[in-house]
DNA sequence: CGCCCTCTTGAGGTTACTCAAATATGGTGG
DNA sequence: CCACCATATTTGAGTAACCTCAAGAGGGCG
């Protein structure tokens, strides 16, 4: 559907927060990057790994998860393509989550060493990419408060407010339509709820004309007020420009 | 209580990360750190806000937090002395949350252009700023995680766990004994309840003989367990020695 | 001594969970 | 193209965890 160049997808991500120069855009595109494909429910790395080498998601869906001894999932981040999901891990040693794709991904690898020389040469470089995991940490301030002091209505608007948001960021969202590959029980280890609470919200949210959902794909009918019931104020997102488009 | 130079605090705690040169240990020993106090539940810095400077921790408990359109409150962390608040400012330009003390604060402040200076010259010490949020960020995944799955009970346990050993590092416990100068209501603004639901799950963790309290001070009793009860694995605190000690 | 803040207790109500089962959907092979 | 299977969604009913409201009991400080 789209990324063409794995690299490119990254420089377009970098422009949007500063200007490359030519030097930078070239180091970026020489980033040795090994392409891989990945069927739905796969883990990626596991918690206690200790991965050398990050992964840019290029096509589909990812998440990062924990669980608790008891068994229960805690989805704690959903990404999408032009993220780096365990970015964390260049700093990291071992893993303290695990990543698993949601629906079929491309996911292009990218050495821990080549991310450390081109960091060593290009102190910007360093700056957006540890920007990046600034940005990853508030979006994870903004669930935190979301499933401890919202209701699941309003967690699951505010997710999908967010959601929206980031696909349109990188081309994915049309007529206020986007391609949405996340069960419902996905959705419900993400906001914290039971799989037949996120059932009974998500018909809530179509019954009050907010939503619309074919299959996967998934419409929002009334931006301000899905803003409004879920609470959403882009600001945590750090764009440069809000998502309003 | 400890703390003589603000520098030395920042410097020892680098140190237990990679081992400084020389150099690296002087440059740091040189950053300019204005020196404040603040009474207790002050705001250090508000949402909205754009810093020119990031405030490292020196004596007493900050917290972060942030507010919902019904105007509930979620702490999404706590900070003891040596951590840096507000780091992510340096990259991020507007805040997305608030800080606020918690009890009576030492803080010192530190110009986002002398640390941008120092980053530069120092790409050791700008990895472990980076790492420094990168540990926050896990911190983070870790509260979402028990917010979102754990009963009240456990996540207290779990809570009184990472003080426990997050306070050791920097020296603050004696005897399985430190200052908790931390309200009920502040705590349950952290693990995402009730005032009233964190005063009952206290006095249960007290009846099953795991911890004790007097006036601020808080007892653990039972270690082992309190880990067991609380879900406690300190990984993702990314220590370098484990602290059992 | 009295005030304010925090902690504690009781009671009733709500959100959301669990268990269980039925229905729908989508992909696959015959 | 259809039958079949696995997976996902939907529904109902009873229950548990937790909340809100309200009021009383310390406890530290001016």
């Amino acid at each position: 559907m789209m990324a063409h160049s794995p690299n490119g997808l990254m420089i377009r991500k970098l422009e949007s927060i500063f200007s490359l120069c030519e030097e930078e855009r070239q180091a970026l595109a020489r980033l040795p990057v090994q392409v891989t494909t990945f069927k739905a429910d796969q883990d990626v790395v596991r918690i206690g790994d200790r991965p050398s080498q990050s992964c840019l998601l290029l096509e589909g869906f990812t998440c990062v998860y924990k669980l608790t001894a008891e068994g229960k999932r805690q989805i704690v981040a959903f990404h999408v393509p032009g993220d780096i999901p365990d970015l964390q891990s260049l700093h990291l040693k071992v893993m303290d989550n695990s990543v698993a794709t949601v629906s079929a991904c491309t996911l292009g690898f990218i050495p821990h060493e080549a991310l450390h020389d081109i960091c060593n040469r290009y102190p910007r470089i360093t700056a957006a990419l540890w920007r990046e995991t600034l940005v990853d940490a508030s979006i994870f301030r903004e669930w935190m408060t979301g499933i401890g002091r919202r209701e699941a209505y309003h967690r699951m608007a505010h997710l999908l407010c967010e959601l929206r948001v980031r696909l349109t960021m990188v081309g994915l969202v049309k007529d206020q339509t986007f391609d949405l590959p996340i069960t419902q029980t996905e959705l419900a280890d993400a906001i914290g709820a039971s799989t037949v609470h996120v059932n009974r919200v998500l018909q809530e949210l179509r019954a009050d004309g907010l939503i619309r959902s074919k299959g996967t794909q998934v419409s929002i009918l009334d931006w301000e007020r899905l803003k409004a019931v879920g609470d959403f104020d882009p600001l945590y997102l750090h764009l440069r420009q809000d998502g309003n488009a």
